[in-house]
DNA sequence: ATAATTCCTGACTAAATTAGTCGGGAATTA
DNA sequence: TAATTCCCGACTAATTTAGTCAGGAATTAT
């Protein structure tokens, strides 16, 4: 079992534009070297948060992507099924058709597995890490070292 | 997230043998019709299902593979990590180093899901299906479908 | 002994998915 | 008008997954 990077980037991605909230929208440029990701691979992710209405662009000089909706009511489920599409370990989609047309040996495994990862992740909201002290002492690390923000006074506040 | 058909396959042959205790032991040509998996692929996840100490081989006519130990001690995570690898969902394999030797903005996320995977998938055991009414009745289709143990008597009492 | 059955092994191939590149555009701001 | 940023689609490379193939070794039945 595992966890691509699609997922692994697209909640990192989504963790920093929640941290930087107040500053206002962040760049995929900043996101891409903060984080060591892929700006075009980030451009193809970002098109699938914001088709699932996770995200909001704003182009021109100083613009970038903010939440489209607070962060206390965007899941860490929500941002892996957009991009990685799927938290469904059935392999008949849920539908127990997977053994000629009847449920296979494992289906309800599977089936009981999905449920407990969703709900683990559909419970773990962008906000609750807003305010961790170890977490925001490591963005504040990586803006300076990157020099992200420089020309916005309230960033540095 | 995905779980790969290698996964899948080991739960589904290991439950497969563990329904069949009783008769004796399976041979994978007998899974592989049955549960629709490659002959071939099927004994490469053996060769690594008995490498992990989860079955034994039985060679020669009558032979197959049996469980290495009561069902009750075998449970679906130990097979997952025999074949699968891992269940860990951190990028680092929980050692913290996964962004210039810190902790990532979202390790602690990764790895809690991890412990709660794992919680899940080693509390089931084998034997929890074993004598589940609606598996049996499967199982029992399923053999005589196939014509499965018709030389042994005590396999249809 | 011999033949049948079954596990056992390693090397190879095909298909799918993941990860990433590239080239160009459209909107917005300074 | 120029710079910045999002936006879009097509293409490519790398990796992983899934599966094939050709044999060999142990065991049992005849």
């Amino acid at each position: 079992m595992r966890l691509s990077t699609k997922g692994r980037y697209a909640v990192t991605a989504m963790m920093d534009i929640a941290l930087h909230e107040q500053v206002g929208p962040v760049t995929l440029a900043d996101i891409s070297q903060c984080q060591g990701i892929s700006l075009s691979y980030l451009e193809q992710l970002f098109a699938k948060l914001r088709k699932c209405g996770l995200v909001e662009g704003v182009r021109g000089p100083g613009g970038g992507y903010r939440l489209a909706r607070p962060a206390s009511q965007i899941s860490v489920a929500d941002i892996i099924q957009s991009v990685d599409e799927k938290l469904d370990m059935t392999k008949c989609g849920g539908k127990g058709n997977c053994s000629k047309g009847e449920k296979c040996l494992t289906h309800q495994l599977w089936f009981d597995l999905s449920c407990s990862l969703y709900r683990f992740l559909s419970g773990i909201k962008l906000d609750q890490y807003v305010n961790r002290p170890e977490i925001n002492e490591l963005v504040k690390k990586q803006d300076l070292q990157y020099g992200r923000f420089i020309n916005r006074p309230q960033a540095m506040a």
